[in-house]
Formats: C-alpha cells, sequence, structure tokens
DNA sequence: CTAGGAGCTAGAGCGCTGTCTAGGTCAAGT
DNA sequence: ACTTGACCTAGACAGCGCTCTAGCTCCTAG
C-alpha cells in the first residue's frame, strides 16, 4: 500500500533487483521512482503493474530500446496514441509471427520425435532422417 | 548434385558465408565438409538439409552448445538413439512452453491494441491501462 | 557496540551469437 | 598483366541484456 522496496518488487516481479535499476536507468519506467530521505527507491503498485506489462513485451521479444520508445510515448501524456497503437500493432504483428514460426519448428521436432520413438519401440532405429523428405542424419558413418 | 560452394549454401539456408564457417567451427555440421584440393569447402545437398534442421532448432531457440551435443550423438551413429529422443523431447517441450507464453504474452498485448483502437476511434483516449484489472498507463502526470 | 542485511551509485564484465577485418590464395575475364 | 570476386584462416569486435563488484550508507537486532 504505502509504497514497496525494491526487495519486494524484485520479489513480486521476478525481476533482480540489479535489474529492477537496470530498467531505471534505462528509462523504462513511466513515472519517476520516488525515494525516501536516505535515497532508497520507494515504488507503487502501479510501477509493479507497469514492469509487469514489460515483462509482458520483453518475454515476447520486444528490445529494450522499443519498450523505452513506448515509455518515452506514454510519459509525454495524451495525444500520440496513434503512434502508441503503431508500435504496439507492430510488436503484436511480430509475435504472431514467432508463433507461427515456433509452431513450424514444433511440427518438424514433433515429426522427428515420433521417429525416434516408434524406432525405439520397434527395438530398431534406422528411422533417423533429418526432414520428412529425405535422408538424412545418415545412421552410419563412412 | 556435384557439390555446393559456401556462397550457394549461403544463398539457399539464409545463412551468411561468416556464419556457415562460424558453425563449422563449432562443430555444428554431422559430417566433416569436404574439400576441394585449393581448400575451398564443398558441400553436400545433405548438409544443406542439416543446415536447414540447425536452423529450425536455433530458431525455435535451441542454443548452439545443444544442438553441438545432438550433433555429437548423431556423429558417434547408432546406438544413442534414447539420448536423442530425450534431447529432442526436452526442446519439444521448451517450445511448446514458449508458444503458451508467447500466446499469453500475445492476448496482453491485442487486449492493449483494441483498447487503444477503440479509444481513437470513439475520438478521444482515455482508456489507456496497463492490463485489464487497473488503472495503469495514468494518461496525466504529475 | 557491533554485525547483518538491505539499499545506494558507477561502472566493469559476461554469455551468446554472430559479424567483420586483415591478410592472403586462386581462377577467370578484359 | 591486371582486376575482380569468391574463397581461405585467425582472431578481434559488436550488440543485447543483464549481472556483478567495489565501496559506501543506513537501520535494526542482539
Amino acid at each position: 500500500m504505502g509504497g514497496l522496496s525494491i526487495g519486494q518488487v524484485a520479489e513480486r516481479t521476478g525481476l533482480s533487483v540489479h535489474a529492477l535499476r537496470f530498467y531505471e536507468r534505462e528509462g523504462l519506467l513511466a513515472d519517476q521512482v520516488r525515494r525516501e530521505s536516505n535515497g532508497r527507491r520507494v515504488y507503487t503498485e502501479d510501477d509493479v503493474e507497469w514492469l509487469d506489462m514489460c515483462i509482458k513485451f520483453r518475454s515476447s521479444g520486444m528490445p529494450l530500446d522499443t519498450i523505452r520508445k513506448y515509455t518515452d510515448l506514454v510519459r509525454q501524456g495524451p495525444g500520440n496514441e496513434g503512434d502508441r497503437l503503431a508500435l504496439l500493432k507492430s510488436h503484436q504483428d511480430y509475435v504472431s509471427a514467432q508463433i507461427a514460426e515456433l509452431n513450424e519448428c514444433l511440427n518438424v521436432i514433433t515429426w522427428k520425435v515420433g521417429c525416434y520413438q516408434e524406432a525405439l519401440d520397434a527395438g530398431q532405429a534406422d528411422c533417423l532422417w533429418t526432414a520428412p523428405s529425405a535422408h538424412g542424419e545418415k545412421s552410419e558413418a563412412s
């Protein structure tokens, strides 16, 4: 309620205290973090929420640089919602593309797993191809 | 057919020639790349296939180190299919988890996009929250 | 009074994954 | 003969995202 210490925020967000200070230095926090008289940071619930959003951005591959840009837009206040929307949409596309790519990879991997599984279950393994198409991973050397 | 130059392989895989040499140094190629008399690399179609697989591994977040481990297993020849399977399964889990996480992120982002979109369409923007739950991204400063 | 623990700053260091440079060879085209 | 372009090696460098260290201040508990 009355403000959180950096340690508490670290615990709640899963970021390290180092990372929290780093993010602040990098300008990723929407509002200035308040300080106690002794210089210690005091975070609000809003800060934690904002950080949670940053974490979502990060873990979906948004570079810190872009998060900073977004933060800047928000900090500038109303009037640039179009820009924020554009940024978000572009990231949305990026994430969708990532998911699509991962699904493709997952298919290949799942195919290979099934292949090995089958071969092992059958007691012999010569079904060790690289891709559905062809003959790779040649089971013998030479 | 009769072997590909590094440049051709680069073009076909999308990797740079630098990356190709780097991957080789790092031991990511299942078989030794042959050389012409003058020392130039000669790749086979199998190599390209293997590289394509490596690319799938990489782009789904498998570290080079793990690819190397897998490559080593394959190079050792038959007898360790169980190990290969374990490695692949573990990566499969990892990729599934990644996809799940990205979907979560995508939900949040999509929610925000919808929010801004709506506000902009309505001609005013005060729907600028951080998360579905609360009041973040406070539209005014101070 | 003292020790521990949490916090502070500034800045160095690191792991990963390439990328690029320097300096050279070789083969073909003009 | 000369230039161009693809290739070679070894190794330096780069970008990103933290993480850690050094050296310090506080506060609290024993």
